[in-house]
DNA sequence: TTGTAGGCGTTATCAC
DNA sequence: GTGATAACGCCTACAA
């Protein structure tokens, strides 16, 4: 761990300037013998380029950070895994922020930018307050904002469609003679919820279903929570036939409350989550899923960024993701395995493997 | 995006030389007007330090690098999530490698050290080839390798213990009163492979068991693999009464199979994963698994970095962490949801949480 | 207490 | 072609 060379050191030992090597190093340029001489010196002394010294003069780091509320989260880390391949193809490091989904956290990030550490960001806010917009307007270096901004705000935007979303399983379930369907939420004054709340009842009204406030039952977004809340909707509507439940785990904690009082799913009951995380393929029956594209969205985000950092100042962008619906047993009652193993290993599969 | 303020910057503003706004930044003793006259330029000006400057002088990143094969294994999330946090209280951030899993790819790691952007790196090798020691041996920064060094390698090592962890498995099975306990295991040339073979077959000897060839399957460490193992093994061996499975995937594959074959878990064969992830949670029946202590290994992993960061050169150190057996449904029968939601959310519940 | 000046390792602009 | 030399932004003797 002794101190490394410097292109000074390289310099002597090879008798030529430290203009030399530095052309030398980056291909300028130069008199055969000069290289000769410079590369020699360089790999007998296990040169490497000394990346903070460099990005002082060139003012680039080729850092991009990603910045979200939990790394454990299933729609972050499907993210993720599409924007590090990305960004190492056009040779980024990613530096990674958990904000614990902490506003003071996101603002301090935000803030960071001015250490000018990285050239970039992509962050993924629980919500945009008035402070982050002042921020963003303010960031010293390009943003790339997955979630919703006002327009007019400086920054590349990545959405998703949950609205559609719901309406693509609500119809889903529509199409497959459900009539009382359901709705487990999250909390009404989070972002996802309200939106996925107002969804429900649009896409029930589009159909042409009555809303019935019986059918709807908040909890949090969490197992134990869906299925307290599934438990409680099945005792005041016996007759509920479907269940859009906003996100996976609240959809896990329905399967087991329906199991437990001796429902069939999907025959009595359909259950549709939100998501589409790995667990979705994992649970029996296996889940059919609103898939908001997190893993597409983190795929546009980074690509959004690449192409901001190379031309400077173009127009802010906007990017809406469309959502998809992977549709499994919990609403056909068609299980994907084993039978279909024949057709090779699913994409959750190739996901999970790895020799851990 | 103007470029930011510098101390020079500041300097001019306030009137006093850079020398002064630097020690007033710095907290050094300083004239209190002095103090009051820079912290006023600076606010004006929304000053915020160049981190790359102070790098290059003070030889400090306060970064660090994670190295893995691949972001969407579950058990290197689980290095990450106690990595994360452990860096970020310390004052460091994280710069994340994805070597998919190929050698030179993490050899390019280890070389890039000399690059000098980061203090430190934590790495979980595939496996440890002689360039890795050699690499490791001249590493320019301080490195903790998750997995197995040789003795007398110069960096601190965290290990996990799965021999143990197949012990413990195949015991809880003996204790049940299985005795035809069958073993689904991954490519015996893998790390992980050879080592759960070897330790499956210890364990059987232990107990008095006889090892019998009939009762092993080799497969891949995939779910359809682990389904087509397990359709093979239950042709050959229909007594089977137990499966030691070499990790979750394959056992939830195991699952699909005694399942679509009319087999109860776990009346007629018990079900034992591997890897403790979030899917042993999130199936049906819910899945006993061994934990290897991925997150416990990450968490030792970033403590032995930092301290070795502060205390330059100890002696390297050896963590071993020992593995815990998760009993779920698929041995004992006892689902824990909804039954046991009175007493909390559960960890898994936890970490999956998030308005997403 | 404060300012001047040198250096961290590179890159880039000059003359030569 | 090549070699001094001046930045890049910050920290820190050392001198005043």
């Amino acid at each position: 761990m002794a101190d490394g060379p410097t292109i000074t050191t390289i310099a002597e030992r090879a008798g030529v300037s430290i203009a030399s090597v530095s052309r030398v190093l980056n291909g300028l340029p130069t008199r055969q013998e000069t290289v000769r001489k410079v590369m020699a010196a360089a790999d007998e002394l296990g040169y490497v380029r000394n990346a903070v010294a460099r990005s002082l003069k060139s003012r680039r780091t080729h850092q991009v950070a990603f910045a979200m509320a939990d790394v454990g989260n299933p729609a972050y880390l499907a993210m993720l895994r599409q924007i590090q391949p990305v960004l190492k193809a056009a040779g980024y490091r990613l530096v990674l922020h958990s904000t614990d989904a902490v506003a003071a956290d996101e603002i301090d990030v935000l803030h960071s930018l001015g250490e000018r550490y990285v050239d970039g960001l992509i962050m993924s806010p629980l919500r945009v307050t008035e402070q982050h917009l002042q921020m963003l307007r303010a960031a010293r270096a390009p943003v790339v904002i997955i979630g919703s901004v006002p327009e007019g705000t400086p920054v590349d935007n990545v959405r998703a469609d949950s609205r559609t979303g719901v309406k693509l399983a609500v119809d889903h379930l529509h199409a497959l003679g459900r009539r009382r369907i359901g709705m487990v939420n999250g909390p009404l004054d989070t972002v996802p919820g309200a939106a996925r709340g107002a969804a429900y009842r649009e896409a029930l009204e589009t159909l042409g279903l009555p809303y019935d406030e019986n059918l709807v039952e908040i909890g949090d977004f969490y197992r134990a929570e869906g299925a307290r809340a599934v438990a409680e909707l099945l005792l005041r509507e016996p007759g509920v036939d479907a269940l859009m439940c906003a996100n996976d785990l609240i959809a896990l904690g329905a399967l087991d409350v329906l199991r437990a009082a001796g429902r069939r799913v999907p025959e009595d009951v359909a259950v549709v989550g939100m998501d589409d995380t790995d667990l979705a393929a994992a649970s029996w029956p296996s889940l059919t899923s609103v898939s908001l594209g997190s893993a597409e969205r983190g795929k546009a985000a980074a690509e959004l960024l690449l192409d901001r950092l190379q031309h400077g100042d173009r127009e802010p962008r906007l990017v809406t993701v469309p959502p998809r619906l992977a549709v499994r047993a919990s609403t056909t009652g068609e299980e994907p395995y084993p039978a279909s193993r024949a057709a090779g290993r699913t994409r959750a599969d190739k996901r999970e493997g790895g020799r851990s």
